[in-house]
DNA sequence: ACTTGAAATGTTACTTGTAACATACTGTTT
DNA sequence: AAACAGTATGTTACAAGTAACATTTCAAGT
């Protein structure tokens, strides 16, 4: 079974002895056709499965409807939101949406960003803010509205959507200390961007208390047993631990995992803060404390913006930033 | 700035005094392409950020490189597998893959199938095996191969990669009994197929052990509240249980925390085992037992095979059980 | 000097849907 | 009967790469 040379608007045309025309209105505007010719090319294309090609509108149309997005991770909630959010607003403007993994590796990105440019996407949607000069390069010809989502660069490509994770981590960890951790270690996992901001954000906490940082950290990418790992690591490292800020909610469960076995009563002897606010954490006992993300708000902001900017009316601002909460657990 | 007339092979050739097959020549078959020239041309392409158009190649040529791959769920790291193996081969191999994801959902399949046909993707990779009658249509009518991953429907489109979901799960309770159950139960949430399945094999074992099964269900999909959710029910509905099975590691971990909040202490008084052996369930206390899915086995298996079939060598065999083994943690 | 052949590049026609404009046909109004 | 509006459909040219074949160029072999 080959791939079969497929049917065409022609195909169906000749069938019904009409042009290709005629055919092409019936699925672009549907009441310029005559009720019975509508009529018979339905027919014809539920029995036959017709699917339009897209190339020749590819080619013909300087739209395409389609817009593009590149998520680092596809097994995590976070982006699994993220799109959720986008879609609710494409999927209803007509827009499909062609979607892709960096795995969080910028050279991956730029092979990803060329695949979706050769589709002529209408705009993009990236989840990272260190691209490579390729990459911006490509994008910069294209011309196409651009929107970073989930941080606020200094100087974004075009657009941003974001929260600023560094002063989340801020105020959480501050938070930490006033309920009277003195020895808060940060723990991380993969160094990607949003990962070193909120480390920065935890050591201007401490400093600012007249502590002292520390961290521990992993060169793979964060999961259950890197937290426990982590956390393992860091009782071997320093002797006085009253606390746990955790670059995200994996390593906190793991961390908190880790406590329970070694009998470290959570919070009592130990505090453990995460960043997400993933489902899981809502799940454990005791429930996990942790930042919450606004991503599926900033899908959403995200798709409008990028609409909005195809078809010409773009804000004057350039970057929103649509805050963070927490949800208050057990862990502190 | 909006989108720009896009950079074309003719812009190229024009700025160099060539001819934009030259160009053409210089990214399909470089070696085809004077030493000098190719440097001329990459100077330009580079500069620029230079993507080419891939719709006219939809149109002129019959292979795309390209294959669809449409996913249930972009949060579950089951998938998230499945998509490394693919990529491992597809990658090397020159081809592309557009992806795409379903919510669990028949009808949003098809949308999906629509959009991944219209850009004449060479095969599809599914990961369902229930389809809407205009999918299987769309498919049968484009003529390209398909794989289902996961499962090993009796009559598969075309060729399917998996596992026996039923027997995994009738082996696997078959052993909780030998270890002394008496009353397990079986807890779900959104009943996809691979759910019914994992169902079946629970009630089999049952009865073939003697002994009545029951299960509680949700129709939200599966998480880890939804699995303490589903314990607090269990335990209400039915008094003397001392096992759960659960149709996967989200419900199991959601499971196990419940009983640790009410001191139901696992595995003495309960035992709890999941299913897909997710990385959380190794970092719980206790190590959660579990159903090792082979899903990155699964994935390179299906590229694998869609590739052979793109190329036109087709195995004879269409079904490929990959089987299955367990995680022994601590939990039953 | 002449042939040969391989390397480099060019020419032409084709792919399929669509924008823009043109035409045919119907029934209604004056 | 002529004019007209409105609906339905047709005609033509075009988008940007590529397959298949054609041509040019130039060094090597006789």
């Amino acid at each position: 079974m080959n791939k079969k040379k497929s049917l065409t608007l022609q195909d169906i045309a000749d069938e019904l002895g009409i042009t290709k025309m005629t055919v092409s209105r019936y699925f672009r505007e549907p009441e310029r056709v005559a009720k019975a010719t509508r009529e018979r090319i339905a027919k014809i294309v539920e029995n036959q499965g017709f699917v339009q090609n897209r190339a020749p509108s590819l080619m013909s149309k300087a739209i395409t409807n389609t817009i593009g997005v590149v998520i680092p991770s596809l097994s995590n909630q976070v982006f699994a939101s993220l799109v959720e959010g986008i879609e609710s607003i494409t999927q209803p403007a007509g827009f499909d949406i062609l979607l892709a993994h960096s795995g969080y590796d910028a050279r991956v990105e730029e092979r990803k960003v060329a695949m979706l440019l050769s589709y002529r996407v209408d705009g993009l949607i990236l989840c990272e803010t260190s691209h490579t000069s390729k990459t911006i390069n490509m994008i910069k010809q294209s011309g196409i509205p651009v929107v970073e989502a989930m941080e606020l660069p200094e100087s974004p490509l075009d657009m941003a959507v974001g929260m600023d994770h560094q002063r989340a981590s801020y105020d959480t960890v501050s938070e930490m200390v006033r309920r009277g951790c003195r020895h808060v270690i940060y723990l991380a996992a993969r160094l990607d961007n949003r990962t070193r901001l909120r480390q920065k954000g935890y050591e201007q906490a401490m400093w600012d208390a007249g502590l002292t940082p520390s961290s521990v950290a992993t060169p793979f990418h964060s999961s259950f047993t890197q937290g426990q790992a982590l956390m393992r690591q860091a009782l071997n490292n320093y002797n006085k631990i009253d606390g746990v800020f955790c670059t995200n909610d994996d390593l906190a469960i793991g961390a908190m995992q880790y406590c329970l076995e070694k009998g470290i009563r959570v919070p009592y002897d130990m505090a453990v803060v995460g960043f997400n606010a993933l489902d899981i954490g809502q799940a454990m006992k005791p429930r996990l404390t942790s930042v919450v993300t606004p991503r599926e708000q900033i899908g959403i902001k995200s798709a409008e913006l990028l609409l909005a900017a195809i078809s010409g009316s773009r804000d004057t601002q350039r970057t929103f930033d649509l805050g963070y909460s927490l949800t208050e657990g057990k862990s502190w």
